[in-house]
DNA sequence: TCGTAGGTATACTGGTCTGTGAATCTGACG
DNA sequence: CGTCAGATTCACAGACCAGTATACCTACGA
């Protein structure tokens, strides 16, 4: 991508996160990345084509901070609710939900390629719930990785509002761990 | 309310959350409703102001449906968990998730009446957790609606995604208010 | 030295959007 | 019969939007 091309990128996560996909027209972009409009299409082709650039961008910075997160543990256990304590400093600058959910809310088409991203990034953090609960040896993996899953969407969902709902949330999930790794069971 | 912008707001609810508020022209829901536009604009002065009755309503809907759950629950416990049973049936005709989160998403101007009427559901929902919490006599009633709070937000936000957490979200609403309810705590 | 890729500058197209103006119609109710 | 609110018809303003056209500039590498 030439330095152009990561300028518009940047200025889309951030305006596209803050102000709304459908909110925010092609033209402001240009500008706020100090770039014409001939450029942003040259690079893009569409606006469709930088809103998938900007979701998968941005679910990659998301995930290589989840992953830095769960390698800085060294209890297995702790390990597991790692994206829980990522979402926490992740929300210091995200105050606006999940860019996923909000994306999908914004583009009703199944067919658009935000979809397909949303559903993968989900699925990315579902997945990596399981392998963190079965290396942790918790018993009923998979039941267990959909309610941290939950725990995490849910307080990702409600964080716009004036709940406060994340610590309530980790500190369900990290019960939940610990009645899974309990030896009476 | 004229019969006309009854017809206006029954189109807009529909159109709203199928495709989305910023997708969805005053021109559609006109022709949606089989009303002028000039029609809509008399009753409700601007599309903002439609939004803001279309969430009202939508709100007001939804809270029967969950009272009616809630009263006909024969066991106080059981209650407690109501609306996790009123999301099951409210899903089976509402495949794109919370209404009041999208609309968050969409209108990020945080002084749009959207926002205080979202943040005024889910506030009622915490209260009306609490409130059953205590009459089913569960020890830590805050903390435990908050956690059903958003154990019920998790799953309505996952609702769009091909993951189906409704069920496992559900069990352990009800698993939770059963430890908080039985004899040894 | 010359071609080319990346970028700039600017004007423009065709369409859609919210919202308004002005005149007219219709039916209920006094 | 007269009034008036609710509704229609239809044109239109003014803004914004995605995307295109054309011409030019500049730095670098073969």
């Amino acid at each position: 991508m030439t330095p152009a091309g990561r300028r518009i990128v940047t200025a889309a996560e951030e305006l596209f996160y803050d102000r709304g996909i459908t909110s925010v027209g092609v033209d402001l972009i240009a500008e706020y990345s100090g770039v014409t409009k001939r450029t942003l299409y040259n690079q893009f082709g569409s606006k469709d084509h930088l809103v998938a650039v900007y979701l998968a961008e941005r679910d990659k910075r998301w995930r290589s901070r989840v992953r830095e997160t769960v390698d800085g543990c060294d209890d297995p256990a702790e390990a597991v609710t790692a994206p829980f304590e990522t979402l926490r400093t992740w929300s210091e600058a995200n105050t606006r939900g999940c860019a996923f959910i909000n994306a999908l809310a914004e583009l009703p088409d199944p067919s658009h390629p935000a979809h397909r991203i949303a559903a993968d990034q989900k699925h990315w953090l579902l997945t990596l719930f399981k392998e963190l609960a079965t290396a942790a040896g918790c018993a009923d993996a998979d039941t267990l990785a959909t309610r941290l899953l939950v725990l995490h969407e849910g307080a990702l969902a409600t964080q716009p509002l004036p709940l406060d709902t994340l610590p309530v949330s980790t500190d369900l999930a990290r019960a939940l761990v610990r009645a899974s790794t309990a030896p009476g069971r």
